[in-house]
This record gives C-alpha cells, structure tokens and sequence, in this order.
DNA sequence: TGTACATCAGTGAACGCGCGTTCACTGATGTAC
DNA sequence: TGTACATCAGTGAACGCGCGTTCACTGATGTAC
C-alpha cells in the first residue's frame, strides 16, 4: 500500500494476488479489476503483464491457490482419520467452515465464482482430492452401521457438503448473523450430528 | 429480441428487467450492465431512464420483485399447512427449491448478490415473511415432540434452510450434477428426512 | 368524427470515466571477466 | 574489487472500448372540445 522505495517491487507477483483475493471479497470476482490489483499494490497499470498475461490469467492463478490451499487443510485436517472417524469427520467440517471464513476471497472465487476456469484439469483435480478426503471420512464413519442399513457414503457426504456450504452461505459470512462465527460453527455441528443420528451413528442429542 | 415495429415500446419497464434477469442469470449481479439490457429489449441505452433512475434503481426494482415473488410462492406452497405438518414442510421445501430453479436471476441477486440493497426495509420484510412460513411450518411439526426434547424451531428453520440453500447452490445449480435437478430435489428430500429423523420425528429410512 | 395540443416514451449524439492491453522506454539487478 | 553489459521488472503515454448518464430532440398517444 505505501509507496515502494525502490524501482523494483520485489513481490508483485504474490502482492497482486493479494491485492485480487481483497477485492474478490470485497465486491465479488466479476468486479476485479486488474488496474485495480495494480493500485492496491502500488505499481502502475502496466506492471502485472510483466507477471500474467492478462486479467484472466491472474484471476485463473487465484482459483488455483484456492484449490490447492483448500485441498491441503482438509487433507492435514483429516490427518490419519484418528482417533475415532467422528473426530476426524468434526476436524474436516471445521477445516471446511474455517477455510471459508479465512480465506473468503479463495472461496468465493471458488463458489460463487461462475468462471470458466471449472474446465481447467488441474483445479478440478484439487476440488476431488478435498471431496475424496470427505468421503475417507465418512466412509469410516458408516462403517459402523450394519451393511443393510448403510447409505451409500457419496450421498452422505453430498448431504453434508451442502449443509457445510448453506451454513457458510447463509449464516457464517452474513455479518448480522447473531452469535457471529462461533454460533455457526456450533451450528453446523449441530446440523450434522442430528444428521448423523437420525443414520443411526450417533446417540441421542448430544447438544441442542 | 426482435426490431419493435413501432416508436413506444408498450412494455419496456418489463422488458428491462426480464433483460436484466437474464444477464444476472449469466453473468452475476456485478457484471449486469444498463446498457446490455437496453441492447436487449430493443432499445436505446438512454430509453432506460423513462422508467429506472439508473442502474442501480433496475437493480433494486429485480430485488423487490424477486423478494415478493419468493414469499409469494412459499405462502401459498404452505397454505393453510395441511393435511399435515410434514407434507406441508415438504411443500415448502420445494417452493423453494422450484423457485431458485425457475427464476435464477432472482435467486442470484437474493442470496449472492452482495448487494447494498440488503438494508431496504421492504426487502427485509418480505425476506421475513418467507422464512416465517418456514418457522410456522417447524413449528407445527415440532408439537409432535414431547416438549422436553423439542429443540428451539428456529435452530430447526436455520438448518433446513442452510440444507435447501447448500444443495440449490452445489447440486440443483450446477449443470454437471448427474440426474440433474431432480436427483437434487431426492437428494434435499432425503436430507432434510433423515435429518428429521435424527430429531426423533419420522420414521425408520423411508428412503435412501 | 375531426382537430389542436399536451404529454408520454422513445432517439441519437455527446460527455467523462475506467478498463484491458500494447509499446517504447528506463532504472535496477546480477553476472562475466 | 571494479567495470561492461545482458536481463529483468518496472514506467507512462497511448489506444480503443463499453459504460452510465445527460440533453435537446421527436414520433406516438390520448384527451378536450
């Protein structure tokens, strides 16, 4: 932001990054603007063609620090899937909703994104590492139900990738959602584990 | 689409925001332009301003109607909640469903728009009408419970409506969904049943 | 039914603006010797 | 350690474009008589 002491800026290419996930937060992915980035990293208009080829290809490059960011925490989240497959099921939720609420540039331009860029191989490759690591989790997780009565594990975790999402959507990044984002956390845990229950893997009511 | 054959439009108030409907469907709310829209219904980019202020008056006048629209539908999709409290739910579910389906421009401007809009008084009140439907609707179905286990109806509202707005956004919306929109619709059914079920509401797996 | 006229709902040209992108340039950096 | 020079990473001016908006205008409509 203040002004560079040298010719060089050193780091355009992460500052401009930067400079695009603030302004994909702010005022949405259609609304980034490449002069913009260039002003918030002090340069001038020109300066980001020395590192992208144009608009598109930096907003492609943010897409993809997305997906790769997100990929890995849910990834390090799951860890080994211990102790039991509920805590680690909790830990991949919670990566999910915190990922979401720290990096709201990332998921935005992932969600509500509408680009193109869904063709490119590499981001759609990350997207299916995250979901695999979701249906590890819950596949552990009905294995506890007897095989007759067991859901199949894609529909499950469709179920709570989706409530996961409508909760960050819906409650966790609207600012006047009251209780703020510890209430929606506990929300979202609540969701799934009546969820759960009514699978038949969790006892009763844990909490309210 | 199509040369008018006379100099008045007839509709063009109508004209312009089907037009901007459309280009939100497309292209999201930030990346809606007047001048599209004109271009759209056949007219010059200066005839806009007999019937909006400006941009941002078209904007709000798509909100207003989609928020109306909205209540409107989930109002009478409950009607006068019989002939019980789970198939007037189900009902309500898919008022909203449908209409997130069938008007994506509205649904858009509603829930991602990011607009300033949100502070409109008319718009607030007509949110609050649709979702207390939704709360009536729990409600009624809640008195099944015996008290000491029912939990509060508006936890029970905010997570029917993150799954109804999850599996819209990440399913119904998405094209590459297999079985398409109605697998998503099974798919919230399921949701919210055996959600219900975790609740102690219905019955064993009606489906799976 | 016909005419005069006010009003309505369009037009088209113009404006200033910010955008994406290109280009010749130039200051800073790093390397060979 | 010092110098020459290639390369890198910036600048600033320019371009064409589409946008939102304004303005004087004009064709069509509706109403009074």
């Amino acid at each position: 932001m203040q002004p560079r002491q040298s010719y060089h800026h050193g780091n355009l290419r992460e500052a401009l990054v930067e400079a695009a996930l603030d302004l994909i937060e702010e005022r949405g992915p259609h609304a980034f603007t490449l002069a913009e980035a260039a002003r918030r990293a002090g340069v001038s208009a020109a300066a980001p063609y020395r590192h992208f080829k144009g608009r598109d290809d930096l907003l492609e490059e943010v897409a993809r620090l997305g997906y790769e960011a997100f990929a890995a925490r849910v990834v390090k989240a799951y860890g080994d899937g211990g102790p039991d497959p509920l805590a680690a099921l909790a830990r991949v939720g919670r990566a999910y909703f915190e990922f979401a609420l720290e990096h709201p540039g990332h998921y935005t331009v992932m969600y509500n994104g509408k680009l193109e860029i869904d063709e490119s191989a590499v981001l759609a490759a990350e997207s299916g590492r995250a979901f695999a690591v979701l249906l590890q989790a819950i596949a552990a997780l009905l294995d506890y139900l007897p095989e007759d009565q067991r859901p199949p594990a894609r529909l499950v975790a469709n179920h709570i990738w989706a409530m996961s999402h409508g909760i960050v959507e819906v409650f966790a990044r609207n600012p006047k959602f009251p209780g703020g984002v510890g209430a929606a956390l506990d929300m979202l845990n609540s969701c799934v584990l009546t969820y759960l229950r009514g699978l038949g893997l969790v006892g009763p009511r844990p909490q309210a």
